[in-house]
DNA sequence: CAAAGGCTTTGACCGAAATCAAGGTATCGG
DNA sequence: CCGATACCTTGATTTCGGTCAAAGCCTTTG
């Protein structure tokens, strides 16, 4: 039987894509053993066709940092889901200006149905594992199963709410109240189950400065400038740059402009 | 028969929501005559059961600028198709700033299903007439079509696809930059079939200045200056303050950053 | 027609964030 | 351990866009 890889953790800033070979011994709820309990609309709906078809494509891909994931169908022929880890979703200007224009976490599905012309870069932002499945496949469940698609639908209603939400912050927010947005939001999604009214609150910051400024709108320095602001108010601690520690989430919030 | 109300135009900034009273009459394709040719999914996927409790439910509702069309289930309890003129979905924060996330030009579908906590108040910014129908008959008909739920994720794709654009234009362009995006955008948008050779083009600003600064995340100001300035450049004309006519679509392109 | 009010333009000035420029710090390979 | 390298912080200065203020223009209304 095949090696079956799955939910590898890899190194930061590379994404590879694994598919467990073992699919015909185990059936589905083996596919994909981690995102099953997350996903099960998505991985439980492959028919032991697909499974086959899968287990034929499945290889353990390797994509450099920057090289686009999504929006190039030619590049990397496939539907991810998230495991575990962050991925950044960048879009640039041909100067080279980039903008992140959304980040991805698990259990987030990754890829973009009928495909446009829209040009996303997909690229993981710290250690990520994905399971993948093949294009052709994930089209092909999508038409037979509607179920598949209405959740589709509901992640990406969700997608759409983020982005208007971060159109707010990049609009007409404040630099000091983008930095305190972001630190809320990553809080927020690494640990969804979190508590408000719990405190203290830590957690890893899964972006370069460079990415946060990225993300924000704004300059390294600028964000650099406000979290040490926030580090001399008290409403923060940082360790070993990435490591944050927020006190009181609320003071945080009335931070981040509401 | 009752009054057949279609495809009023409506004074600017007043949403007016109407539904054909004869649908037992008309059967479906009546039922939405106007947006029957763009929408078939949409409103030819209702059954004669649903076109009854349409009826009964119908009635012309007259809702005043700024109130909220969507996100509060109360409030209006409809989804819409935009058959003319646009809408523009905005967002605030507690002070009072404001940022527009979204227009909607026809035949684009507005409501927001499977509703979630997320606040967007929908307005009319031009006149704007709309074709309405009861919340509970388009979720029941998304339930029971696969297809109508399909269409919308398509459309629901497309809106991220122009939001995470938006993002770029919000973070990480100039003024001048934001406002040519704009122009081009609106362009784009008033006629999907403009042929970018074709010159001059001119059309109506659907904004006020005022709009336009929220969309861009810009002052009033800021956005009458860049257009001043791009009509010294002599890459537009402003008549009326509202008629645009653009010479060379590709010169004014090449200052909107790519 | 005249007055009023809303929208737009323009000008002068200011300030938040960008840019330019050093340094400092953590991590990794040898 | 040491040097190299990438990442981060801090300071000085500049600049783009915001703020404040005033005037022009267009539409509405009596």
């Amino acid at each position: 039987m095949a090696d079956a890889y799955l939910a590898d953790t890899l190194d930061p800033r590379t994404i590879v894509m694994t598919v467990r070979q073992d699919v015909h011994s185990a059936g589905i709820p083996v596919l994909c053993q981690s995102c099953e309990a997350r996903h099960r609309g998505i991985c439980g709906a492959l028919d032991p066709d697909q499974l086959v078809g899968l287990a034929k494509t499945s290889s353990k891909h390797t994509v450099e940092p920057g090289s686009e994931l999504m929006g190039d169908a030619e590049t990397v022929d496939s539907y991810s889901n998230v495991l575990s880890g962050v991925v950044k979703l960048t879009k640039s200007l041909s100067d080279g200006r980039q903008q992140i224009v959304a980040l991805q976490f698990a259990p987030d599905f990754l890829g973009r149905p009928f495909k446009v012309e829209s040009v996303i870069n997909a690229e993981a932002a710290t250690a990520v594992s994905l399971c993948s499945f093949p294009r052709a496949s994930v089209e092909r469940m999508m038409r037979e199963s509607p179920d598949l698609e209405h959740r589709l639908l509901k992640q990406t209603l969700n997608e759409l709410d983020d982005a208007r939400d971060w159109m707010v912050t990049l609009g007409r927010k404040t630099a000091a109240e983008k930095v305190a947005s972001f630190l809320l939001m990553i809080a927020r999604n690494i640990d969804p189950t979190l508590d408000p009214n719990t405190n203290p609150t830590s957690f890893e910051l899964p972006l370069t400065r460079a990415d946060i400024a990225d993300f924000l709108g704004l300059t390294i320095e600028t964000v650099s400038r406000q979290l040490t602001r926030l580090r001399t108010d008290g409403v923060i601690r940082i360790d070993n740059n990435r490591h944050v520690t927020v006190d009181s989430l609320a003071r945080l919030a009335s931070r981040s402009g509401a």
